[in-house]
DNA sequence: TGTACATCAGTGAACGCGCGTTCACTGATGTAC
DNA sequence: TGTACATCAGTGAACGCGCGTTCACTGATGTAC
């Protein structure tokens, strides 16, 4: 086994990634189901039929995406919501994360929102299985919570896709807006995950 | 003026309803950004240059059916919540008939929920525009209601776009879903709903 | 009512262009000995 | 270390096809008198 094995494998993952990058880039301003994969390879500067060596066709490289984009913020909401401070707080410091990872990576944020209803469905379907993981970890998290003694299973989960569901729509919203509006959203976005909050701490109360 | 006067306005807006509803059953498994002049005009049985009789492109015609679509259901909102009934009723009734409209005209509910973040400008603004009405409309509506004395303007805007973009998300959910997962969608909508009316019944009270 | 002219929704041919996919290929990297 | 063969990421030409848009047109409908 020579030290130099992987030369080739690691020119392939380059160009893989230079096709994901540049997809992304294309998608700021239309859909997956119009990218062209000619568009794409004429992007990073490889002939059309090298796209092939890589993906199956723009589906496939869409659900990448929805992988490169989603599969790592996987715990990162337990830490959130795990780390310490009243629940108000806490709440204002999602906020502040979503808004902070909306800032920082716009483009893969805006393929979620546009392709979660998209016309594409295996994309659609891969969104929606990465964004059912998120649910159900908010679920674990809150169910190991005192507030949260007495509830069942059903209603921990569908208060995490609540959460979940919530989150994206602020991600899309801070897209929209832009700079200007972010403040707003911001806003809102506090006010709606408050509103949520008090509903959830009478939840056991209802009649 | 005579009595056949309008033949031809009534035979061109019979074309132009044609365009609107072939373009609606293409929608169901793309995106607008990706719809065909000539596909739309070739599903009517007209010819590709007839389309520009009655839009500058595609994009004109997703705004025309965004009005189509949610320019019909404006007032229908306060019919409902104004009703009688007690709160949880009321509730019931308002996620029935979101149901019964998605189950009635899924094309248009798809379209909407697609291009919501679809990748059209034009369109996006368009939709936009017609929820923040709606949201308005929720806002008024709640606003007269007892339960909302020392609510402020913008609390009630913030609790009216909650209200609406649920509705968007279970309309949304129940075509994904289809007539076997229907159930479980109206049961999780139903629950979301009554834990923000209970976040709203105890608003006033946090801290 | 009848006639002569105006309007305009839809036609059909033509255009240049970019698309997705196929195929046999090349030459650098990898492997066996 | 050196050699001979295998692998395979990316090439480049070719294909048939549908796209959006233009243009001059036709003929039914509308209007003026």
């Amino acid at each position: 086994m020579s030290h130099t094995t992987g030369i080739r494998q690691a020119q392939k993952l380059k160009t893989r990634q230079a096709l994901l990058d540049a997809a992304l880039e294309l998608l700021e301003h239309q859909s997956l189901s119009s990218l062209g994969l000619r568009e794409v390879t004429r992007a990073v500067g490889v002939t059309p039929t090298a796209f092939y060596r890589h993906f199956d066709g723009t589906a496939a490289l869409g659900v990448a995406l929805v992988e490169e984009t989603l599969g790592s913020l996987h715990g990162m909401i337990g830490a959130i919501l795990a780390d310490t401070g009243d629940s108000e707080e806490r709440l204002d410091r999602s906020v502040d994360l979503i808004t902070r990872h909306v800032t920082e990576q716009p483009a893969h944020f805006r393929f979620i929102a546009r392709e979660q209803h998209g016309g594409v469905g295996q994309v659609r379907a891969a969104i929606a299985a990465q964004l059912r993981g998120f649910a159900l970890e908010v679920a674990q998290v809150l169910g190991a919570e005192p507030e949260s003694a007495g509830w069942d299973r059903e209603d921990l989960l569908m208060l995490g896709g609540l959460y979940v569901d919530h989150m994206v729509l602020t991600a899309s919203a801070l897209l929209e807006a832009g700079p200007e509006g972010e403040q707003e959203v911001v806003r809102v976005a506090r006010r709606r995950l408050r509103l949520v909050t008090l509903g959830r701490a009478h939840w056991l109360d209802r009649p």
